[in-house]
DNA sequence: TAATATATTTAGACGAATCTAATAATTATT
DNA sequence: AATAATTATTAGATTCGTCTAAATATATTA
């Protein structure tokens, strides 16, 4: 079955918003595909029409494993084709996203098969996160995030949380990046910010915010 | 400025159509698009208030220079995802057309440019029709079809002008791609066939239809 | 629990791109 | 030049995705 391209953002958002924030809304799923929770609705009796989410009105909704299905499927497209932007066309990890929002519309399986084994079938996108196989199937990594991991050992960056160009900027700054080798050297209990230690740098001290959204392998 | 991908599409065909038969009608335009003559009287006034065409209704229309240039645009997007598809995902020639039909209408400026590069700036897709460059120029060779080609004299396919899977599925039976190298034996003057001789193979004769498509360096 | 605040849905409209059927203009043919 | 055939345009709908404003349901809190 095909879906149109709007259908495939919402479908795409659903999934994102359940794993962070497992309520999904029709007010927050409209902030993440940019429009207005009206026109949600609307969409949210299509998606139903077509099997791909449980819905009733007034009350949350999710994905049915048909849509599971569907939204991996983008997911998979939007990350294969992130990780050929970087590792192919010397794009960096920051100027990817917009592109791969539309890419991860065209349609051809094909395609995807193709790219897939032309980029040796990489697990993860040049942010860290999993790409799905062509089934579905997502390899996972145990990590946790700065505020989280214990202190004093050898930590290695494997994704970033926040994504936005602001957050990227500061990574470039503190020169973290996917792969980075760091270990905490402490924890501050009055604003929550780290004490890290990056190989060769100085020790450097990040916020609890960007603790938050820095994630390692452990 | 942006275009839909149906603007773009129409663009496209006008561009194309202008070359083969010059006159431009609603009609040609209507089954290049593939839709009704009734919807391409809509776009062409739309396509007249963004001045990429010249239009009086009831007369015939041509691109404005405007619309030339966002044409070349697209063409230039087609081709080059068709070399990637063909040279680096290693899809056959007559399996491209359809998804770079898609991929033309990815937005990046950028993202062309980069992908331009890494496939070493080429100037014919696999097709062997030219790949405009990023102003818009467009390599010319000199060629002439198997029905005007001089005989006996060496030549080399340099490109194909109907593209549908009919007429590849016949090329492949002929073993004749772009650059292939044959002669021309002998025309007949009844039905216009061709005789021709590849390197290793029996000789052969090809139809004055088929002949009409295929074109050589001379 | 009742009042208030917040979130969601409906009603009604709009632009884009399409369609069919009817009409009008152009072109070709007697 | 008049008629017939062809081609193009308009009129009126439809579908998709969106919007604002109004109505309604749910959640919060006093
Ligand atoms: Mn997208
Ligand atoms: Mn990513
Ligand atoms: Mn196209
Ligand atoms: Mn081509």
């Amino acid at each position: 079955m095909k879906f149109s391209e709007a259908e495939e953002n919402y479908i795409k958002s659903i999934y994102h918003l359940q794993l962070s924030n497992n309520k999904v809304s029709a007010t927050l799923l409209a902030a993440a595909v940019n429009t207005k929770a009206a026109s949600v609705t609307d969409m949210l009796k299509k998606l139903q029409l077509k099997k791909l989410i449980n819905y009733k009105p007034y009350q949350s909704f999710t994905l049915t494993d048909k849509g599971n299905k569907v939204a991996l499927d983008i997911i998979r497209k939007h990350r294969l084709w992130e990780f050929f932007l970087v590792s192919k066309l010397g794009f960096k990890w920051d100027e990817v996203h917009a592109i791969a929002e539309e890419l991860e519309h065209i349609s051809s399986e094909e395609l995807i098969l193709r790219l897939d084994n032309f980029l040796d079938n990489p697990s993860f996108d040049p942010h860290g996160d999993p790409i799905p196989d062509r089934n579905g199937k997502i390899k996972f990594i145990p990590q946790k995030n700065l505020s989280a991991a214990p202190l004093k050992k050898e930590l290695i960056v494997s994704s970033i949380k926040d994504q936005s160009s602001e957050m990227l900027e500061l990574l470039k700054h503190y020169h973290i990046g996917i792969g980075t080798k760091m270990k905490i050297n402490k924890r501050f209990d009055f604003d929550g910010s780290v004490e890290i230690k990056i190989d060769k740098l100085p020790v450097a001290i990040v916020s609890e915010q960007m603790a938050k959204n820095i994630f390692c392998k452990i």
